[in-house]
DNA sequence: TTTACTGTTAGGAC
DNA sequence: TGTCCTAACAGTAA
C-alpha cells in the first residue's frame, strides 16, 4: 500500500538490514509473467558487488553500489520489501530475491505485479527521465506554490500528479485536503495564496507523522481521515459526517462541512 | 459472483 | 501546444 511515507520505510529498512553485505545472487521469484524487471545479464551486474546507500525520490527508491549500478525499486499498488534472515519463510507472491552472504536475503513481493525494478546509472538523469517533480518532503514554498496553486484542474489531482510533485497518493492527498480544510475538487487556482501556503506545511507535517510512524497506521492521530474512510463516519474534526466522491477518478472521502473550495 | 483498489501511463478530448 | 481525464493494466479480497 505504498505512497511516500510506506516506501520511505521500505528505504530504511533496506539501509537498515541490506547495506555493506555482499549479493551472493539475485533471483527471480515464481510467475513474474507481465512485470516490468530487468534481463538476467543487468541482473548480473549485482552479484558480488554490495549496496552501499538507499535513497528515495517520490515514490521510487534506489539502492546502489559504490561507484556502480543502482537497483531502483517501485512498488507499484500492492508491493512491498523486507529483509529477511536466513531462517525465515518467504511469504507468497516473491517476485525477486537479493541474497547475501551468510543468509540475510532482501525480498520484493508483489501480488499485484504492477511493481517495477530497473536497472539505473544515474538517479537524478533517471529522475528526470521519468519526468518526476520535486519530492513532496523537501520542495521549497515557491516550488509548491507555482506547482500546485498554477493548476487549473483540482487540487487533488493536482496533488497526485507525479510530474509536479512527487510522492503524494490517494490517501495522503485525501488526508492533507481534510486537515487543511479544502474540498478535493476546489479549482487549485481558485484557492488563495495564503490556503497554497497552508496546504503546503500540512502536505509536509502529514507525510512526516506517517513516516514517524513508519507508516503504521494505527499509531497516527484518532482525528485522522484515516481511521473514517467510509460513508457516513462521524468526522473528526467538525460536527460533520465523511462523504465519498470521485475526483479525477479516483475515490475521495471528505467532509462536506469543514472542507470549502476558497 | 461482483466490485473496488493506496500507482502509472497511453491515448483521446478539450 | 499544453493540460486534463479516462481506461487499462493483473490479481486479490471483501
Amino acid at each position: 500500500m505504498p505512497e511516500l511515507p510506506e516506501v520511505e520505510a521500505a528505504r530504511r529498512r533496506i539501509e537498515r538490514g541490506a547495506l555493506n553485505r555482499t549479493i551472493e545472487a539475485v533471483t527471480y521469484g515464481d510467475d513474474i509473467t507481465h512485470m516490468d524487471l530487468p534481463d538476467r545479464a543487468a541482473l548480473d551486474r549485482f552479484t558480488g558487488t554490495q549496496f552501499s546507500t538507499a535513497t528515495r525520490h517520490g515514490k521510487f527508491i534506489f539502492a546502489g553500489t559504490q561507484g556502480g549500478p543502482w537497483m531502483m525499486i517501485h512498488l507499484g499498488m500492492a508491493g512491498s520489501i523486507r529483509v529477511m534472515d536466513a531462517d525465515e519463510v518467504d511469504a507468497d507472491y516473491i517476485r525477486l530475491t537479493v541474497a547475501f552472504e551468510g543468509g540475510t536475503r532482501l525480498t520484493f513481493r508483489d501480488p499485484r505485479k504492477f511493481g517495477e525494478i530497473v536497472v539505473v546509472e544515474d538517479v537524478e538523469d533517471y529522475v528526470a527521465e521519468r519526468g518526476l517533480g520535486p519530492d513532496a518532503l523537501t520542495i521549497g514554498d515557491n516550488a509548491f506554490a507555482d506547482v500546485i496553486g498554477g493548476t487549473r484542474g483540482a487540487v487533488k489531482s493536482a496533488l497526485l500528479a507525479q510530474s509536479k510533485l512527487a510522492g503524494v497518493g490517494n490517501l495522503w492527498a485525501d488526508e492533507s485536503l481534510y486537515r487543511a480544510g479544502i474540498l478535493p475538487d476546489a479549482r487549485a487556482c481558485d484557492l488563495e495564496a495564503g490556503r497554497i501556503g497552508q496546504l503546503h506545511g500540512v502536505v509536509g507535517d502529514t507525510l512526516k507523522a506517517v513516516v514517524d510512524t513508519d507508516a503504521v497506521y494505527s499509531k497516527l492521530p484518532a482525528d485522522w481521515l484515516i481511521h473514517r474512510r467510509d460513508e457516513g463516519a462521524d468526522c473528526g474534526i467538525c460536527d460533520g459526517a465523511i462523504a465519498k466522491t470521485k475526483v479525477g477518478g479516483r475515490t475521495s472521502y471528505f467532509c462536506p462541512d469543514h472542507q470549502t473550495g476558497a
